[in-house]
DNA sequence: CTAAAATGTATGCAGTGTCAACATTATTAA
DNA sequence: TTAATAATGTTGACACTGCATACATTTTAG
């Protein structure tokens, strides 16, 4: 006993397609398999979505969303450990939501600013690093603040395409040379202490 | 008069490939378009590559070959120079082939391990890196220039990334708070010092 | 209460990945 | 040289896709 409208397709859209974007890869959803998952027609969803890149988009947001809130830390004073964690919650984020991060990152969505909303959710979590940043360092020269944020994002990025991609670093010449347990493995099975080390190294140079 | 073989064609699928997948992004490369521009019926390009993934696999393989030669600098003492410009070289390649890069390290081939070519090639290309660094340091230690060799290669892997999306670095707040120049940009518009200080900063902790 | 806006459906086009069956040519072994 | 086999090509089909157009129903505003 359905009603014509359903009242709730576009979140209900959203979810799904969240899903299957996580779970198979971006490039196997389809719009037609989202609208029958909502017991839809198949063009209802083009009611909410003028194209499938905006399905993408929304799916970014919400990606966004999450990932801010893993990041993000509500302190006046953070300390060093907490700045650590923060970082380590980012490249969990990005490892255990591979496709949703390579959805929000890489070319899927071609232009953000024709996407309002996932412009705004993106600025709030890189200013959530700057402002983590910026509540425990002495530091606050703007521009060098600015920049050290910069360096310290682009690392977390860096170690979610390396360590998602562990096999490139793990060739044949390369363990022979350097020992049967591979410095990825050996990072990421420590992944505080590397961060320390080196997150340590750019906020104080 | 064409002949019945056309005696070329994987070669020239996998260069149309490569047109394609930087030009408009991988996702609208299509099999059959593939075909017939090598004026080929549709199913012929599976007499060389078993699934789409496969054709996908054979593009980033060309891209890690390109990045190599940008990237790969020929000589037993390096200055550091040289890694700069090594490096910059890196960042160029990714904001210059942005989808062919992200096709590279995203999650379009899902398991590199499935195309040994490419796993052999992307290992290539980080070794490279590796002997650059090896090159001009004095340092020996086998696992801390292989963390140093991460360390660097996620910056840069981190830079590509960041700096193709500006747009999330030069958000409202942002931008009031640290000027009207964005860092991104100030960053960008002089990369190598920039790389210089941070790498620098790397190598020498 | 009625007109307009929002949201849904039905139908159809042109394109897609991939499979199975068949045709032609190149290569190799007898 | 010839005959079998492997490599490479074609044809046709299936189930699927994004999306446009035209139409139906419901909600909302004036």
């Amino acid at each position: 006993m359905k009603s014509y409208h359903h009242g709730n397709l576009k979140e209900e859209l959203t979810k799904y397609a969240c899903t299957i974007c996580e779970r198979d890869g971006y490039t196997k959803l389809s719009i037609r398999s989202l609208a029958k998952e909502s017991n839809v027609s198949q063009t209802a969803p083009y009611r909410h979505f003028k194209t499938k890149e905006e399905v993408y988009a929304a799916v970014a947001v919400e990606g966004f969303n999450k990932l801010y809130k893993n990041v993000f830390v509500e302190s006046d004073k953070l300390t060093l450990k907490d700045f650590i964690q923060s970082s380590k919650n980012y490249i969990d984020f990005g490892l255990q939501n591979a496709n949703t991060y390579d959805l929000m990152f890489g070319t899927a969505v071609g232009d953000f600013s024709e996407h309002p909303e996932l412009v705004e959710t993106a600025n709030k979590t890189f200013e959530s690093l700057v402002l983590n940043l910026s509540s425990f360092l002495k530091e606050k020269d703007e521009d060098i603040l600015a920049g050290k944020s910069i360096t310290v994002w682009a690392l977390l990025h860096g170690m979610v395409g390396i360590l998602r991609k562990q096999s490139i670093t793990e060739g044949d010449v390369y363990a022979e040379e350097f020992g049967p347990m591979s410095t990825t493995r050996r990072i990421s099975s420590n992944l505080p202490a590397y961060l320390e080390r080196v997150l340590t190294g750019i906020i104080e140079s």
